[in-house]
DNA sequence: AACTATTTATAAGA
DNA sequence: TTCTTATAAATAGTT
């Protein structure tokens, strides 16, 4: 989607890659956000960069706790 | 983006929640898998629909680990 | 950081 | 419930 066809593989540039990263984080953070309020799910999205820098994350109580730390004992699930 | 605009909001109707929770739940993997391979990040999506039930995840060996128990010391990062 | 031409996702419908 | 399609939304390339 956009001025032109893209195949998916990993982008060399590094500027664009940058660049791409942070539309396309922004765009699958709102999917997320949207699944979760239409079909009342629990959806998580962790996302860390190629430099390993966490940078995003939503809605689920446990990911939030188990990014918080490095290493934690964790119960997942809804109850 | 379809036949008409919606609202986000949780859909009333079980049947069709559960019809937009599928269609919804697939885009994000995929957008999910696109942004790792594009951009050379590491990205997570874990999915637990309203009935508990988990449906998915991609692309992170911490996540994977993580779902395939319930209680666990984990250690989140790239290394 | 905005714009816009296109591609892609998807809400309804069949 | 799987397939279709009109339309909304995301985004690749541009400015």
């Amino acid at each position: 989607m956009g001025r032109g066809k893209i195949t998916i593989r990993r982008i060399d540039n590094s500027t664009s890659r940058q660049v791409t990263f942070s539309k396309r984080r922004n765009g699958l953070l709102k999917k997320a956000k949207e699944l979760a309020i239409l079909c009342d799910a629990e959806v998580g999205v962790i996302i860390f960069s190629s430099t390993s820098k966490l940078h995003d994350y939503a809605n689920t109580r446990a990911i939030g706790v188990l990014l918080s730390v490095n290493s934690i004992e964790v119960n997942y699930g809804r109850d």
